[in-house]
DNA sequence: ATTGTGGCCTGCCCGC
DNA sequence: TGCGGGCAGGCCACAA
């Protein structure tokens, strides 16, 4: 589940590689590469360049060299690490252990370090000069207008239009159960439905929740998360927690005080 | 255009 | 003890 938090951890991580020279890129599972580039693509492309820059956007990993920009995307088990450093050591519903046959991309720096992406599930993907004009604003420097704008007309669940990352870029299931749990917001209302001190408080909650969970250590270290199971009850009421599918996702939410 | 659904992919956990 | 089924969700293709 690397949402917005896990990808910068990892761009944190990545910044260890700029000023590096690539001098060999390993693509050892061919469903990785995505958008018409290859493993000798992607060679042609990164070998012999420097990387200039680590950034983030959404939940996707940017790094720059002066060719076209490398896109590292993590599906829900992709963890980052560079030099045999990982960002996050334990992954929620990644892998209990570390397999060698995990890793999925990887570059080599002059000098001999290494960034690789290891991936059970093999979700994730790499991707050469991406198209991002179809991401929406980032979750963690949202605007309030912004975040209007991304409800606004909206008939499909708050939940819905939350994980679209055409809307909003970087929130995923457990954020956004955190964020509605937080604003008192049943992931079931209607988008547009929100009323302006309710997006208001939607706004402010989102931004203190991603520094929040960012200090505490990412997506998982929400206060709804432990009681995101059957039987759960709601930290804030006791209320049981209701479960539903929302948005194609499963989520937990407390009927008592979210409407 | 918007919204919903299913499939991809595989480790892990539970029940038998 | 081994095995099979279900589950997890980011992302994309496709359907209504």
């Amino acid at each position: 589940m690397p949402e917005i938090l896990e990808a910068d951890a990892y761009r944190r991580l990545a910044e260890g590689v700029v000023g590096r020279t690539v001098v060999a890129v390993e693509a050892p599972d061919p469903l990785y590469p995505r958008g018409g580039v290859d493993a000798g693509g992607l060679a042609d492309a990164l070998v012999g360049r420097r990387i200039t820059a680590a950034r983030r956007h959404g939940k996707v990993v940017l790094l720059d060299s002066g060719g076209p920009t490398l896109a590292l995307r993590f599906g829900m088990t992709g963890r980052l690490l560079v030099d045999g450093r990982a960002a996050i050591e334990y992954l929620e519903w990644g892998g209990r252990r570390s397999d060698p046959s995990w890793v999925r991309f990887g570059l080599v720096f002059r000098g001999g370090g290494r960034l690789w992406i290891d991936d059970p599930r093999r979700l994730g993907s790499v991707e050469l000069a991406p198209d991002l004009s179809g991401l929406g604003p980032d979750a963690w420097s949202l605007r309030l207008d912004e975040l209007r704008g991304a409800l606004a007309g909206g008939g499909g669940p708050l939940k819905a239009r939350l994980l679209d990352q055409g809307r909003v870029a970087g929130l995923g299931n457990l954020l956004v159960d955190e964020v509605a749990w937080r604003s008192g917001l049943s992931p079931l209302r209607p988008a547009g439905s929100l009323a302006d001190d309710e997006v208001r408080r939607l706004h402010r909650t989102i931004r203190r929740t991603l520094d929040q969970m960012d200090r505490r250590g990412g997506s998982h270290t929400g206060d709804l998360f432990d009681h995101r199971r059957a039987g759960g009850t709601c930290p804030k009421d006791g209320a049981p927690l209701r479960r539903d599918t929302v948005g194609g996702r499963t989520s937990w939410w407390c009927p008592e005080h979210q409407s």
